[in-house]
RNA sequence: GGGCGCAUAACUCAGCGGUAGAGUGCGUCCUUCACACGGACGAAGUCGCAGGUUCAAUCCCUGCUGCGCCCACCA
């Protein structure tokens, strides 16, 4: 509602307008940071600055920014801007991943608009198209980035396909080859018929689906008719896999089955004998018929009873989910058309037994969701025992350390039950695998070089390079050293290695964490970080994934620039009519109810605060709209308090260097004393991973002792105070607002650039604020004593207040103030800041203060605020039918309260067995409480002087 | 089948062995010279249920109920 007149932001000194607007101010902050070069890490040798180092999670090069990267960048940043400001050489290493599946599909899908495919283009031209597309978009996210103020060192920045990197790949893949450890097998592996390749177990996730156990006969060849068993039943989810069936299996000890041991099934379909087998590992003598289908080729527990028996492993499927030349009749078709076709086939021939629901899982690709398919194929593998077993021990010995700690478990139990890796992929898009095959003798030679002349055996020139490239994962495991230029002794390696922190999801704690681990601990022979913090997943309001099937997806950039919901809508689910998806909109972020058409534009500053205030380790962060409308506040605040401070300011220099200032008056002893607490609350949060607890506190130093107590307590000094006082006051006021801009910097860094640019001080100060060291302490002045007599102060006021309030007496009533304390102290402390209460309170001149006792002057009414009694005179001002009422509720209230406090202190074993501070401080509320009731006793007849 | 986590104010969440906190929302009053993106004051919770330990339990232990996630080859 602002009407706004300030519209250029280039000068420094314009008027400040009336409220704070970020996009004015965020992107020429960034620019300005860029232009200085205070992200960029050093390498100098003369820098003895301790280094501190995070490496980027690499986003896909195909991503752009969501919430979730949104709050793993925003808690880097924080990290990396306080430790900067803390004088350690920073280094945030930035960079993007190929993401190898997720941009083949994504430039596939391109190539599909204009009617080709890969195929068309032949391999070389298609990876040059990725290429290409990269160039184009394969930025975005770094600028997103950007927008949130986060200060990586973009110089640094890296891509995982860079020329460097492949080198590092080639390296690790050739070395751990050379020890053994890498391998090529055929074996049983996830294949995704859609992305047409083999998959790792971590890429492949199990979900619960409805299904049915199908029962069907195989007839028994050369059956007993006089034993009177001429088939056998079989349960199975997967009917068509019987294609591939080559064998039964029942349970050595089944009763059932004892006499066809040792016999055969006759195939329906196909010309082939089954034999039935006994199998105790395989078969559950009470789960379907007690009679197992064995299929080695198609399923993991069939695959290993067919070593067990030495089965012939048949596959049935080709590479594109459809079954193969082995099915006979039914070659051609689809699995899911395969699967009603062989069960027609099965009740034609009589031989269909019955079926029920059952629950299964089924395992998805998490790339394309398509149902994977186990199959047999020539793969290379990772053996992970050996390297899982360094990993596991660094993080039991606490090398690295994993916070919140109860992921070590989930750790520990992944890395303990871990399978060889299965690394290739038939994709175009990646890190070919550097293995040439001789055409000559066959023999595989793995090599360093781009383009090796002969085989390693025959020496004969006839080479073709393994087709396949490597999973995404072998190069981000990499990572923290790959970056630093490994296999090179690079001064950044020296320097940066180990890393201190990684900060990412707990969703890739398998898929990234534990691979860096194994890998930084063989290639590097230590741990690739000091630290693990895990963040949380963002989920919608109510508590849902956020995904673009149901709509509830939140883009950080429309919370930042602001955006319509029905804008929104239209671009998470451009397909729904725009009130169904409104709708669906507003339910899953109820608190949008209360911001009318859409966000107000709140600025990266705010969006970062709100990320930073949840708490770390949950699982679960249920982002509220409402709650960065909370944060753009508190952005407002800050901006308008500076605004006023300013105001006052004139001629007074700050320097964060200069010495605290030591004041005589309470307000600002109090403020110098709250100020130490605040930013030493802030710098323990950040240091513990707990960015809630640390801008908390900066957050309600500001708002409510900054802002609600000492700013107003500014006022009438700079109104009414003598010179000596205004002088300490402004220098207090300057030195107390520098300070808490230095302390929110890494949280909103934005907002406090700008004012802390505007706020005067000597020419030798830093260029930036992000320059500038983290206040400590020492930038404020513990002060137990201003504490306690500011404790008393507040209490007071807050007591007179409240009876203004409750009386509903008009501001404009000036109202007469009694102040009684027994200890004489006080009563000096509460002569002496007559004329803050005045102010505060809006009483008609200094409250009177005098010794408890004696006669209550008519018609006034009495509060107990801890040791002081307050009486504020109300006559002519209230109802006293209305007074007499609430004087009674009050009276109930507190004897209830009594109640259960005189009992808890009759109790001799409290007064025995707890700590003797416990005794007393219940002994001073019993005694308050006391107090309270005699008053509240007078505040009766109270009532009856003002019926008078 | 294992493992982990969560249940606290209308909503989203902190917290803690000593008679419950925040933000938003809600109510009353106020356009007081930084801020109505504000101020003052206030209402609101049997801290999921049932036991146990303790002088004291929302917090620790046990069981139960209800959610959520991860791992796992029951066809």
């Amino acid at each position: 509602m602002s009407d706004d007149k300030s519209d250029d932001k280039s000068d420094d000194k314009s008027e400040l307008s009336k409220g704070y607007e970020p996009a004015e101010v965020e992107p020429k902050w960034y620019q300005f940071w860029l232009e200085q070069g205070i992200f960029e890490a050093s390498v100098d040798p003369a820098d003895k600055r301790e280094p501190y180092t995070i490496t980027l999670p690499p986003p896909n090069v195909t991503g752009s920014l969501h919430m979730g990267h949104a709050l793993g960048d925003t808690i880097e940043d924080v990290l990396i801007r306080h430790k900067r400001m803390q004088g350690y050489n920073v280094l945030w290493q930035p960079g993007i991943d190929h993401a190898g599946i997720a941009t083949q599909l994504v430039v596939e899908r391109q190539l599909a608009r204009e009617g080709k495919s890969r195929h068309d283009l032949g391999r070389a031209k298609f990876v040059e198209r990725v290429w290409e597309w990269k160039a184009q978009s394969g930025g975005r996210i770094a600028e997103q980035m950007k927008v949130l103020g986060a200060s990586a060192d973009w110089k640094r920045s890296k891509f995982t396909m860079d020329p460097e990197l492949q080198v590092a790949v080639r390296e690790a893949f050739v070395r751990l080859h050379g020890e053994g450890l890498i391998y090529r097998a055929t074996r049983l592996i996830n294949w995704c018929t859609d992305c047409r390749t083999a998959l790792s177990d971590v890429e492949v996730e199990n979900e619960e689906a409805n299904g049915e156990l199908y029962e069907f006969a195989y007839p028994v060849l050369h059956a007993d008719a006089g034993a009177g068993a001429t088939e056998l039943v079989v349960a199975t989810t997967r009917p068509e896999t019987m294609l591939g069936d080559t064998a039964v299996a029942v349970h050595p000890d089944d009763p059932r089955y004892q006499h066809l041991h040792g016999k055969k099934l006759k195939h329906p379909f196909l010309d082939r004998e089954i034999p039935i087998i006994t199998d105790a590992i395989l078969v559950d003598m009470a789960f379907g018929t007690g009679a197992v289908k064995v299929t080695p080729g198609h399923d993991f527990n069939d695959f290993a009873t067919g070593k067990r028996h030495q089965l012939e492993e048949i596959n049935i499927l080709s590479l594109d989910g459809k079954l193969n030349e082995r099915c006979a009749q039914f070659q051609g078709l689809t699995i899911k058309q395969a699967r009603s076709a062989v069960k027609k086939a099965i009740a034609e021939a009589g031989l269909e037994r019955g079926s029920k629901a059952h629950k299964l899982q089924l395992p998805r690709c998490t790339r394309s969701n398509t149902v994977v398919e186990p199959i047999i194929s020539t793969q290379w593998f990772v053996d992970m025992k050996p390297l899982a077993e360094p990993a596991l021990a660094a993080v039991r010995e606490k090398r690295t350390e994993i916070i919140p700690a109860e992921w070590e478990k989930t750790y520990e139990h992944f890395l303990t039950n871990i399978q060889d890796w299965c690394i290739s992929r038939q994709l175009w898009w990646g890190h070919q695998i550097p293995a040439f095959h001789c055409a000559d003798c066959g023999h595989i030679t793995v090599t360093r070089e781009e383009h090796p002349s002969a085989c390693e055996k025959c020496q004969k020139a006839n080479l073709t390079q393994d087709p396949d490239v490597l999973d995404t994962w072998f190069s981000s495991g990499l990572w923290p050293f790959s970056t630093l230029g490994w296999p090179n002794k690079t001064p950044e390696l020296e320097r940066f290695y180990p890393t201190s922190d990684m900060e990412t999801g707990y969703d890739i704690l398998f898929f990234w964490v534990a691979r860096m681990m194994m890998m930084g601990l063989h290639f590097m022979g230590e741990v690739p970080f000091k630290r693990v913090l895990l963040h949380g997943m963002v989920v919608d309001e109510t508590g849902d994934k956020m995904g673009k099937l149901k709509g509830n997806t939140l883009d950080p950039l429309d919370l930042i620039y602001g955006a319509e919901f029905s804008t929104i809508v239209q671009k998470t689910m451009p397909d729904a009519p725009v009130d169904e998806a409104l709708a669906k909109f507003r339910k899953a972020y109820p608190s949008s109810a209360q911001m009318g058409k859409g966000f107000s534009p709140s600025g990266a500053d705010a969006l970062r605060f709100t990320l930073c205030s949840y708490s770390p380790q949950a699982k679960r962060i249920a982002l509220s709209p409402a709650r960065v409308d909370g944060y753009r506040k508190f952005c407002n605040k800050i901006y308008n308090a500076t605004r006023f401070s300013l105001g006052y300011l004139e001629g007074e220099t700050v320097t964060a260097e200069g010495a605290t200032p030591l004041p005589k008056l309470l307000l600002n002893r109090w403020i110098l004393s709250r100020l130490s607490a605040a930013v030493e609350a802030s710098t323990r949060g950040i240091d513990a991973y707990r960015l809630d607890d640390g801008s908390g506190a900066l957050y309600h130093f500001f708002w409510d002792e900054f802002c609600a107590w000492f700013v107003e307590m500014c006022k009438p000094v700079f109104l009414h105070g003598t010179e000596p006082e205004k002088a300490e006051t402004r220098q207090v006021l300057a030195h107390a607002l520098e300070a808490a801009l230095r302390a929110l910097h890494p949280y909103a860094p934005f907002i406090t650039e700008d004012l802390w640019q505007r706020i005067p001080r000597p020419a030798s100060r830093p260029a930036s604020i992000a320059l500038a060291p983290y206040p400590t302490a020492l930038d404020g002045r513990v002060d137990p004593d201003a504490e306690r007599d500011m404790a008393v102060l507040m209490a007071a006021i807050s007591a007179a207040r409240s009876v203004r309030s409750e009386h509903e007496i008009a501001p404009s009533d000036g109202i007469k103030l009694e102040l009684r304390v027994a200890d004489p102290k006080l009563r000096a402390l509460l002569e002496e800041q007559g004329r803050f209460i005045a102010f505060l309170v809006r009483t008609e001149g200094a409250p009177a203060v005098m010794n408890v006792g004696g006669e209550r002057p008519k018609g006034a009414v009495l509060t107990v605020a801890g040791e002081v009694d307050v009486l504020v005179n109300l006559r002519g001002l209230v109802d006293a039918h209305k007074e007499k009422e609430r004087v009674e509720r009050k009276l109930k209230k507190l004897q209830k309260d009594l109640e259960v406090m005189e009992k808890r202190l009759s109790n001799a074993n409290f007064i025995k067995n707890a700590p003797p501070e416990v005794v007393v401080e219940a002994n001073a509320q019993k005694h308050s409480l006391e107090r309270e009731q005699v008053n509240l006793s007078q505040s009766l007849k109270w009532v009856e002087e003002l019926k008078e």
